[in-house]
DNA sequence: CGTGATCCTGACCATTTGGTCAATAAAGGA
DNA sequence: TCCTTTATTGACCAAATGGTCAGGATCACG
């Protein structure tokens, strides 16, 4: 990667870029990439479409940023994952923290279940490298804690994938959730004490 | 519903359904609806554009008709679930047999996934209507169970839906699951001992 | 205020894509 | 074999869509 020192944006750039991205990300995480158009963003982000191509190269570019851009946020709760804490009480705190982004920022759940889907076209490099590091660390973390006896043995990158499966799902599949429980339920919250138990259970000595 | 009896397909005419219905579901299942093209799924059937839409009024026709079709499959081993059985044992054969069918049908799972993600513009009334009776008469099994004191208690709805997660996460999330394993691991080998041992531990008492 | 840089847009273009149709080819039954 | 029905396709169309561009509006700064 080269280091190409971009100047500085200015108050427009910066307000313009920015309103593209949050109505991008509100297309994207409806529609997918190719279900997405120029002109949907555009009148989301309150510009004409040219204009939106005066921020960014193409529609690619802009999937991409925000790809980019998100995925530092998607995955920060695993990397506060603190090896000196108390092992089922890190496990808990990460789950809960996964199950509150899920609830607050269902549509950049459904950004990276899309990619993902597509098989990860924009993030194959991330994936294999940057994405499997942070993976690897928590994964050698829980095995210590495993292995000191101090959390109930089982595959750690499994139990990783677990928290995945299950706290994305209320996000990602929130319509066929909601049409099976009825109305006048809170996905979100009646998630948090099955995940809570679910999680005690498994990993409780 | 009004029953509009159809004249008997023809040899021709199912044999050529079944090669569009096929290619479609590849198609599909790697694009999404819209970005796939009536063009890709001719190239997949092996037949030319014009005679594609001779069998399926439209895109729309085949998406429906590929939906409807595969969603009898797809919920068959919540419905093959037995009041009389053993109750870890009735629970834990869904499981697998969920798990096999990621294994064994990755394109359905993500055809659904797709869908779903999409808000279910197709499916909306079987997922109010046939779906959650399906899920309820299922629900109602695993309360029984709970209250008899044969198996723990946990919400039975949100239950189910952990098991289509975790079995689903496999088939959609595949790339990212090997992305993170790395080379040498099977995921679907290495999940089946994992949710045995993780809905024992939740169920068992 | 003036002027250069930045910002914005209507009009336009090429390609893709869902879908049609008239005409031809292949089945199939009497 | 002949004739009706079914199957198939090349050519075509209209709409949608990603992207361009020349010129005008606006901003920032000396």
């Amino acid at each position: 990667m080269a280091d190409q020192s971009q100047p500085p944006l200015t108050r427009i750039q910066q307000k313009n870029r920015d309103l593209i991205l949050e109505g991008a990300l509100s297309v994207f995480s409806v529609n997918g990439f190719r279900g997405a158009t120029i002109d949907q963003i555009a009148d989301a982000a309150g510009l004409s479409k040219p204009n939106v191509l005066y921020y960014f190269a193409s529609k690619d570019d802009i999937h991409k940023t925000l790809l980019t851009t998100l995925l530092d946020m998607w995955l920060a709760p695993m990397i506060r994952i603190d090896p000196d804490g108390d092992p089922l009480e890190e496990v808990m705190t990460y789950v809960r923290a996964k199950l509150e982004m899920s609830r607050r920022f269902p549509r950049e759940s459904r950004l990276f279940a899309y990619e993902i889907l597509q098989g990860a076209p924009h993030l194959t490099e991330i994936l294999g490298g940057g994405l499997r590091q942070i993976v690897d660390r928590a994964a050698t973390i829980l095995q210590g804690w495993m292995d000191d006896g101090r959390l109930a043995p089982v595959e750690p990158r499994h139990l990783i994938f677990s928290i995945w499966a299950l706290t994305q799902h209320y996000a990602d599949f929130e319509v066929q959730v909601r049409a099976v429980l009825g109305p006048g339920h809170d996905p979100f919250v009646e998630a948090g004490p099955f995940l809570d138990n679910l999680y005690r259970k498994i990993l409780g000595l």
